[in-house]
DNA sequence: TATTTATATTGCAATATTACGATATAGATA
DNA sequence: TATCTATATCGTAATATTGCAATATAAATA
């Protein structure tokens, strides 16, 4: 039905796939990259890296702010926006725990 | 338009955009966790674990196939189904990348 | 072979996402 | 204040995702 039966599952569940989801578009990888890369909070050269148009890249801002990827703040006329550290925090102790298993699992069927 | 512009932005990118919006449900988010927790292939029991029919279990675990994050193998009757380290190492480097960024990164604006 | 059991596929309805033109808003500056 | 610049929002079209009932498939067993 295009609608996720979240209340069937955990609220860790729902965060973890929230936050996985918001990651989930090309041009939210290259924003967050982008923001890596410049190490510095960055305004809106980020609608000038991207080959989307200005809508369509404060609609992808905006996504990643409200899952807490991103955070952003007014300088002058413009707004800066950086990585969020408290997002991706979340996910950290998910993949270190994947990778955790992965590294000791034997004997596996597959 | 639902449709993403992918061939705008590099293979890395698409890459990961794809690994991490097949994460991006907590259905698959559960799904990845009993994997886990059952430290063993799992076969048709996965689907007794979710709140969802079978058939839209059935769909969720092609999408993690898909992506590279889970493999399955025949065991008899039934399927056994576990992580692929090959997916799970294609997105460690990047959430890496973004952790090693953010414990050094010093004197931002936000 | 017929039946049972486990899983996948099809078809479809409801909803969500992506993209962008047009427009609104809000701070900076002339 | 009028204007410019930067960003957000609205409205809408195209497409994707989610979920499930019905059905198909395929291996195991009676």
């Amino acid at each position: 039905m295009g609608i996720t039966k979240s209340e069937h599952f955990t609220d860790e569940q729902n965060e973890l796939a929230t936050l996985a989801k918001a990651i989930g578009h090309p041009a939210r990888i290259a924003i967050i990259q982008h923001l890596i890369k410049v190490n510095s909070c960055v305004c809106g050269d980020i609608v000038n890296e991207l080959p989307l148009a200005q809508p369509t890249v404060s609609q992808h801002l905006k996504e990643l702010k409200n899952a807490g990827l991103i955070k952003g703040n007014f300088e002058g006329n413009a707004i800066c926006y950086c990585l969020n550290e408290e997002g991706f925090n979340k996910i950290k102790g998910f993949f270190q725990h994947i990778n955790t298993y992965l590294e000791n699992k034997k004997n596996q069927c597959c």
